[in-house]
DNA sequence: ATCTTAAAATTGACACTGTCAACATTAAGT
DNA sequence: ACTTAATGTTGACAGTGTCAATTTTAAGAT
């Protein structure tokens, strides 16, 4: 612990940030303020402006915490050997809702519209065209195996994120309604209120179900 | 047309909602004040709040009409007779697709985070509500008929939602990367660019596939 | 050990914003 | 013709992003 009292804070740039998430996971993102967040750590009101040129810059660093740690827990789960192309695509799945579920501020951060598209920072682009193409390689690989069919692969990882991104984004904020239409069907948020982590790997296995041999039954 | 300078407006609110529909979409939702909404419209700047009691109330007034739009898109494209239940549910799907494409603002206050979940309208959630509801039933139906497995169908109708939603959000804000990993390959974004309508069927018709029959290879 | 320089932090200012309260105008119903 | 409720207006307060000019201080060069 630095003495707080001297005239430069040492570290205000990873102070703020970590700031900024809090604030948005108590308060809403709309509660942000440069002012604030300056006011909160100590300092003055546009003590900010030294460490990010803009809010949307801070809010792009925030992004870009987010695409690494999401590319290293990927990274992570893969590590072991004798792991099948399919098993680690599936991994990439289910690290991208684990992630976005222990992460929500990041994630949606990462790839809401808070940020608007024309102002992501160069390395906030990089970062998530890197994190796409991974999911695009560990496609061709299974593609070349002849595991998943020979379809446009581009086309199959945009329905890949975007089924990974609804689960992630409905999970998260609930926005699962109808539950009357047909009582005694469990819903999706109920699983995670419980917050086990079993509960994700099942709707994880029944999406991926879905995802992978189709809703139609095979008469 | 009425002579413009009267003291009362005559249809202020309706004109409000137009008018920020415009700003939206020209120059972005964060230009949007009511205020500046107001002077635009050659009334004074507090004059809105005689027609929504707040700023997120005009952003759900908005989204209300989207969602009674596209109920009436949906029901319209499932009005002839002898379609399969199959066939409307998938006029469900592209009926969704087409709609984000046609009314991106909408969409975006519909199903983005720009309003708050605790601050929706009763109004607006019932809405929201009956339109899942809606794809619901359609699923459940199929699965009476055996077209569809017979999975909960609750999980069904949010993978089919994620995929409707995550095409639609892709095509619309171009935030597919990555053309240079599989070069020669079409970019679901171009298909857009070109914005034929052809081009959306296409990309659904792939998207169902995937869908209905799965990625995975059968041996 | 001192001097210089660039980074970090500050205060003042401007033009916005949402929203409330108090007031003015007018259309509609008695 | 009078009352009332709806609609529109002005003034005010607290908050915001961000720039410019200024001070403070840490770090590197002499």
């Amino acid at each position: 612990m630095v003495t707080k009292k001297s005239y430069h804070h040492g570290d205000l740039r990873r102070e703020l940030i970590k700031t900024a998430l809090q604030i948005i996971s108590e308060d809403g993102l709309e509660k942000v303020s440069m002012r604030g967040l300056g006011q909160r750590v100590g300092v003055s009101r546009t003590a900010p402006y030294r460490h990010f040129s803009d809010k949307n810059d801070l809010l792009c660093a925030i992004a870009e915490e987010g695409f690494k740690n999401l590319a290293n827990k990927i990274s992570n789960s893969n590590k072991q050997q004798d792991l099948s192309p399919l098993e680690k695509l599936k991994n990439i799945g289910i690290s991208y809702i684990e992630f976005a579920i222990a992460n929500p501020v990041h994630y949606r951060l990462m790839f809401g519209n808070e940020i608007l598209k024309n102002n992501k920072t160069p390395e906030l682009v990089k970062l998530a065209e890197e994190s796409f193409n991974g999911t695009l390689f560990a496609i061709n690989v299974c593609q070349e195996e002849k595991i998943i069919r020979p379809l446009n692969p581009y086309i199959i990882a945009n329905a890949l994120w975007s089924m990974t991104h609804g689960i992630s984004t409905l999970l998260n904020d609930g926005q699962i309604q109808a539950a009357n239409a047909f009582k005694g069907l469990p819903a999706l948020t109920q699983a995670v209120a419980d917050s086990g982590k079993a509960d994700i790997n099942k709707i994880f296995t029944y999406v991926t179900d879905i995802l992978m041999n189709g809703f139609i039954e095979k008469s």
